[in-house]
DNA sequence: GAGTTTGAAACT
DNA sequence: CAGTTTCAAACTC
């Protein structure tokens, strides 16, 4: 699918995560619940703020080129008045922080951690699931998972084939819990779903090893999120799974051979590959958690 | 690029 | 909870 044009309003771009250039602020996590259901990210202000040199996103080969891979790039968002702190803005509601958004006056950044704090909490008092994935997986009559719109679109007149449905946008069909008019988004006239298009949005258990394991790398990390796509299209949290306590454990799996071969005046050419046939085993290992929770996990 | 349409989110 | 308004994205011209 060609990528949506995206449309870059003639508005100011003010905000930015980036305190300074050619920094990236490492923001660790908190989640707002725990559980084994998919669980959102809500960036919280780091206790301790790591630096790391930013990719270049200009020049990035995998951003530059996202067709190729089968990713989209990260839309930037386009918010006037909401300030970002309105589930409006797709970065907040992502639980995201704004970069290299065309946002006007926004608040979705580090500088007003406050703020935004205050946002979310006013989102969740309106709704507590408020930040949680849109897309629920359920099961179907027989074995198959069928994704499904928690909620439910309300669509009158786009007759769910545009993209101003979520179901619509979402590549899953119209269900009971929508409330639609008129919908044209029948199961049958949606292409079947991969299962790892379904399995996308669940994240995974980190094994006891990898999790046992917790400080950064540049080179680890930034590989991880490269691949990494921002914008999540099917699903809002697909590839949520890649949580930040994953990508923290696979780095530091990786310094920590990094760090042995160093000590060990190992030959440079051995310790590249051996780093990169590690980084391909936590690849793995984190994709076949996922299929197995996706398989093993029913719907919540 | 500007204007219109749309439906989710927010508000009353 | 229902109706209305606001908002930003999708869409059209």
């Amino acid at each position: 699918m060609a990528p949506k044009s995206i449309k870059t309003a003639s508005v100011t771009r003010t905000n930015t995560v980036l305190p300074t250039s050619g920094q990236l602020v490492v923001l660790p996590t908190t989640y707002l619940q725990q559980s084994t259901t998919p669980k959102i990210a809500i960036p919280a202000r780091p206790s301790t703020t790591k630096t790391l040199p930013v990719p270049d996103i200009t020049n990035n080969p995998i951003d530059g080129n996202l067709e190729s891979n089968g990713m989209r790039p990260r839309k930037p968002c386009n918010c006037t008045k909401s300030q970002c702190l309105k589930l409006y803005c797709d970065c907040f509601a992502n639980g995201e922080f704004c970069y290299l958004c065309n946002c006007m006056n926004c608040y979705n950044n580090l500088d007003n951690e406050e703020h935004r704090q205050r946002a979310i909490k006013s989102c969740l008092e309106r709704n507590p699931n408020a930040f949680r994935p849109k897309i629920g997986k359920a099961k179907d009559t027989g074995d198959t998972a069928v994704r499904k719109h928690t909620k439910g679109c309300n669509c009158k007149r786009s007759g769910c084939l545009k993209n101003y449905c979520e179901c619509y946008e979402a590549k899953i069909a119209c269900s009971s819990n929508c409330k639609c008019i008129g919908c044209r988004n029948l199961e049958d006239s949606l292409d079947k779903k991969s299962p790892t298009q379904v399995s996308l949005n669940i994240p995974i258990p980190v094994s006891p090893p990898l999790m046992s394991k917790l400080t950064t790398t540049t080179t680890a990390r930034n590989s991880i999120l490269q691949f990494r796509p921002r914008k999540h299209f099917n699903n809002r949290h697909a590839f949520s799974f890649i949580t930040d306590d994953v990508i923290e454990a696979t780095s530091q799996c990786l310094l920590t051979m990094s760090d042995n071969a160093e000590s060990s005046e190992q030959d440079e050419e051995l310790t590249k590959r051996q780093i990169i046939e590690e980084f391909g085993r936590c690849l793995m290992e984190i994709i076949e958690c996922s299929i197995n929770r996706n398989i093993s996990s029913p719907v919540s």
